[in-house]
DNA sequence: CTCCGGCGAG
DNA sequence: CTCGCTGGAG
């Protein structure tokens, strides 16, 4: 087993050379609700199908805001979203988290974001719809959060680059946050979610052109191409 | 563990 | 046509 500075620098190698391939990556919304609202409707589905969904909601919406969501029908909700998949379950989640945010947060997520990041974590892990991943992507990206978001990508790539076997949410992003230094987690995620959607897929892994081959403990066989 | 699901890629 | 897609709840 390498130290920890070993890894540390084999992880900001990964890093950078997904820099290199992807380059720089930054979150597109910052606004906490709207950032939820995507995160949501992200839930198990393309980016693609989910860009589209947040986007007829929002025309729908004017400016998209937990007053009007939870003003809307369930049903309302799921007409416009429909090209995400998963459509019923996704506007029931949409518009009691919305309630909630009008009811107990005077319709301000921001307020939850500015307490501690443990704090806002559980706080957003009592809200309908949002678990593990999604509260950390809405820390992370909104509230600036030193937290990497774990979706099934990065738990794909921790198993493969031998970051971690663990099944747990918490081990598993632990795993991660050891070896990257807080200022770069959120880009990292992006990087690796990003890795994973083009390359280290789960079921057929493109190996062979993998930006980080090199680095893999599973790619031995394509080190040297 | 199962269910929800439209959609594009292959 | 089949299949998997930035999960979460019951």
């Amino acid at each position: 087993m390498k130290g920890l500075a070993a890894r540390r620098k084999w992880m900001a190698e990964i890093l950078e050379a997904l820099r290199e391939r992807f380059g720089p990556m930054k979150h597109r919304l910052e606004d906490p609700f709207e950032l939820l609202v995507a995160a949501i409707l992200s839930q198990h589905t393309s980016d693609v199908n989910s860009e589209r969904a947040f986007e007829r909601l929002e025309k729908a919406a004017g400016r998209l805001n937990p007053e009007f969501l939870a003003g809307m029908s369930e049903r309302e909700i799921a007409k416009h979203i429909r090209c995400a998949g998963l459509a019923k379950v996704k506007a029931g989640r949409l518009r009691q988290v919305s309630k909630k945010i009008v009811e107990e947060f005077n319709g301000d997520l921001s307020k939850v974001l500015r307490r501690p990041v443990e704090e806002a974590r559980s706080l957003l892990l009592s809200f309908p719809g949002v678990g593990f991943k999604t509260a950390d992507v809405v820390l992370a990206f909104s509230a600036k959060a030193p937290v990497i978001p774990v979706d099934t990508h990065l738990f794909t790539l921790a198993r493969r680059l031998g970051v971690s076997d663990s099944k747990n949410y918490d081990e598993v992003r632990a795993a991660y946050e050891r070896l990257i230094p807080e200022g770069g987690r959120a880009e990292a995620h992006l990087l690796l979610l990003n890795l994973g959607k083009k390359y280290c897929s789960a079921r057929n892994p493109k190996c062979r052109e993998c930006p980080v081959r090199r680095l893999c403990p599973s790619g031995k066989a394509y080190h040297k191409l």
